[in-house]
DNA sequence: GACGTTTGACCGCCT
DNA sequence: GAGGCGGTCAAACGT
């Protein structure tokens, strides 16, 4: 193998048969002026400006803190943005017209300027998922308008990103179009930036601050241009930056697609990454395992290879990356595993936790449950896949524990986040064949205040009776035992959203923010 | 010939 | 301990 893998130099990643943008993305992303498509975490931060001046300023978990202390707080964020999206149809009327999924991420709209701050992440409610916010004409429309792309772009940051982590990071992007049609035969590079987007506003970069702590900037772009959201298709799954060798393919459970390896050819290096592609060149899934041992090839280089934009990203995010993936593994230093994914054809019914970490790692996570939110009226099978945002996620090793909430719970993630001493916790329901999870996270500034995000509905009954309260005959999702203010402030962010009655996937977003200088 | 992909088989982990 | 499954190997094949 590494004798393979040292002699496969710098081959140039798999490339699947995709259409590439005409114009390069790489120019684009340099020159930070219209090229860069923002990426999820753009869309996201974008949100969070718009909605919150000061919300580039505060973590996720001050925000938390705030909307403790002050009922306003979060929920005054979530309003607005709800309000965004169920006033905005600018996003809806740009669409192409496919549909709420398809049609909203391609138009381009006015850049929000919005930066996010420190928001190490941001928990969205059962029933408002980041899918929908992304989704969500109104909200993110600007960015949305280039969202086939940056979903994709997004995706290639932040696998490139999740690549130089020392962990594994799993970073989930679910492309917003939940139509399974067939991409159209458009420059779908996905991971290229520029295609059309015309961002006035550069891509939001991890960095490093002068203390070491990693920053991921949220600066957004706002591109203008999307490819339709169906050309989600990745025109190179593989091409994050890096190059990779394929070494196998196989067909795994529970996978309509099949999964390829990859390695870094980079001598020395082990990393691997899993791409599950849709026969169509689309790719469902990534995930990264492991961290470069090395820089990204040059850009230049990559571009003139029709490398991706991403490439760029990596190198100049991939330090921070890994340092903040090395954060959260502090904690557990062994057991840790982060991996990044990215997925592009989910199940919104079944969001894994390692998406919510994905938002967690706060790359950026546009994700969104179209599907739920969209209302795919169209299709109800709930064996549809949906395209949705990239995310990012932790994942960290098992333990068993038992949360209150009657169900038996087994800890599979953890990780701790900038601004927020505490870790979150990944749980995952300990009954065969059940998949509902749930991701916890306590408040930097009160321990005791617990976030509790339920995903997806236990298909059996509670096996402790501990909790008379649980309603899961009715709703799918266990009802979070309310813990403190934290637990009201989950209801009171689920309240937010009448989306939440749905057992929507939970969404948990966590935005980083870097403010590039 | 070099390099990358394909693909069946094998190995090891997990349940 | 056995079986299933994911991950990897490595020969064959293609470019």
């Amino acid at each position: 193998m590494a004798e393979k893998e040292r002699a496969s130099k710098t081959a140039a990643p798999p490339r699947p048969t995709i259409a590439l943008p005409p114009r390069s993305s790489v120019e684009s992303l340099f020159t930070g002026g219209a090229g860069a498509s923002p990426g999820p975490m753009t869309l996201v931060s974008n949100f969070f400006s718009d909605n919150d001046p000061e919300s580039d300023c505060r973590s996720f978990s001050q925000l938390l803190a705030g909307a403790m202390a002050s009922p306003v707080g979060v929920a005054g964020i979530r309003p607005n943005f709800l309000t965004d999206n169920s006033t905005d149809n600018s996003f809806k009327e740009n669409g192409s017209g496919d549909g709420c999924e398809k049609d909203v991420r391609l138009k381009p709209h006015h850049p929000l300027n919005l930066v996010i701050a420190h928001s190490p992440m941001f928990t969205i409610p059962p029933g408002l998922s980041p899918a929908c916010l992304l989704d969500s004409p109104g909200l993110f429309s600007p960015v949305q308008g280039s969202f086939g792309m940056s979903h994709q772009q997004a995706l290639a940051q932040v696998t490139a990103q999740a690549a130089q982590s020392q962990s594994h990071m799993y970073i989930h992007g679910e492309y917003a179009s939940s139509v399974p049609a067939p991409l159209p035969a458009l420059p779908s590079n996905s991971m290229s930036f520029g295609s059309n987007a015309t961002s006035s506003q550069n891509m939001p970069l991890s960095t490093s601050d002068p203390k070491g702590n990693i920053v991921e900037s949220s600066e957004i772009s706002n591109s203008e241009q999307r490819l339709q959201p169906s050309s989600i298709a990745v025109d190179k799954p593989s091409d994050d930056g890096y190059n990779w060798r394929k070494y196998g393919q196989k067909k795994v459970k529970g996978s309509e697609f099949p999964r390829s390896y990859y390695k870094c050819t980079h001598h020395n290096c082990s990393v691997k990454k899993k791409v599950e592609c849709s026969l169509d060149g689309q790719v469902t899934e990534i995930i990264y395992k492991g961290q470069h041992n090395h820089h990204p090839p040059q850009p230049n280089k990559r571009a003139k290879e029709g490398g991706n934009p991403n490439a760029i990203l990596n190198a100049q995010g991939n330090q921070e990356f890994g340092s903040q993936v090395q954060s959260g593994n502090s904690n557990r230093p062994n057991d840790n595993v982060i991996s990044s994914i990215y997925r592009k054809d989910q199940d919104s019914s079944q969001v894994t936790p390692e998406q919510l970490s994905g938002s967690s790692d706060g790359e950026e996570t546009g994700d969104a449950e179209t599907k739920v939110d969209k209302g795919d009226d169209d299709e109800p099978d709930p064996k549809r896949r949906t395209v949705t945002e990239p995310r990012i996620i932790v994942q960290t090793t098992s333990e068993v524990d038992l949360l209150d909430d009657g169900y038996r719970w087994r800890k599979y993630g953890q990780k701790v986040v900038k601004g927020n001493p505490h870790p979150r916790s990944y749980y995952k329901c300990t009954n065969a064949g059940c998949n509902v999870r749930k991701h916890v996270e306590r408040a930097s500034t009160d321990p005791k205040a617990v976030i509790t995000t339920y995903e997806g509905k236990h298909n059996h009954d509670v096996p402790t009776a501990k909790n008379s309260s649980h309603n899961t005959a009715n709703s799918n999702m266990p009802q979070p035992k309310p813990l403190n203010a934290v637990a009201e402030k989950h209801l009171l962010l689920k309240n937010a959203d009448p989306r939440n009655q749905d057992q929507q996937p939970i969404a948990l977003l966590r935005l980083k923010e870097e403010k590039i200088t």
